[in-house]
DNA sequence: ATCGGTATTGACAATCATTCTCAATAAGCC
DNA sequence: GGCTTATTGAGAATGATTGTCAATACCGAT
């Protein structure tokens, strides 16, 4: 059974607010400083809830974090990520998801996970470096 | 100055004989199999030197591990690799690479680059884990 | 409203990849 | 061979994440 409590709902509500991708750590030490007394794999639990109940999603920055961001439209997807300024925008892969699958299945492997990202420069960034 | 010394060497000559992707972890541990004293610190440096040089690629599995290969020079493509032994085969992707830089364009993004890697259970590992 | 089984929490320990430290070693130049 | 100093290796340190487990609190049943 699952049930409600009051920290997963604060994570929940702190990640909708930012909008950006931030590190566990991050929101952690952010909760606590608004005198949340919620606790750091409190935390991590509740991210990764989030993740496989597809309300968050989750990408490695280069530095090796993970990083979560609550996902506005539901579903898998990827994302377009400036290399610059750290923006980053939703797309839409159904043509990645189905190409994926059947690579793998064609070359006899199982449990496929993808990594699909597009880096590149922004608008912005690509005008004033 | 910059010195030649047999432990890189034997990182450099590790990785071209092998072909797939391999974590430093995992790569250490081979060569002390073969009788190698190398150290585990030595293997990582020698990695980055070798990715700064551009001798060697680098990317991140979904396990927060950070994987090398011997960069192959000819052409782009992109990977299927088992998360258990490492064993890589190399995919077209052609659909892919239009379909990235159709993204990028449609965004308002320049200079794209992708990542696009599966991760999975070979047959092998599949079978006997 | 309260009761009880159990999912969930939080403090801390454990793990895992990676980096740092530093004395000892060896590469390359004389 | 001898000197200088980049490089090595063993272990400690770091930093993110996960596991442990007793205490807590959610929620359906009473």
């Amino acid at each position: 059974m699952k049930r409600n409590t009051w920290q997963r709902e604060a994570v929940r509500t702190a990640l909708n607010e930012r909008g950006d991708f931030i590190s566990a750590q991050k929101l952690h030490t952010e909760l606590k400083a608004e005198g949340s007394t919620i606790g750091l794999a409190t935390v991590y639990r509740a991210l990764t809830d989030l993740v496989t109940a597809d309300e968050a999603d989750a990408l490695q920055s280069p530095e090796g974090e993970n990083l979560y961001r609550a996902c506005s439209s539901d579903g898998h997807h990827h994302h377009l990520i400036c290399r610059q300024c750290g923006h980053t925008e939703e797309i839409e892969a159904e043509a990645v998801e189905s190409w994926a699958a059947k690579v793998a299945a064609e070359h006899g492997f199982t449990q496929p996970r993808h990594v699909v990202d597009v880096f590149g420069l922004c608008r912005e960034c690509t005008l004033s470096p």
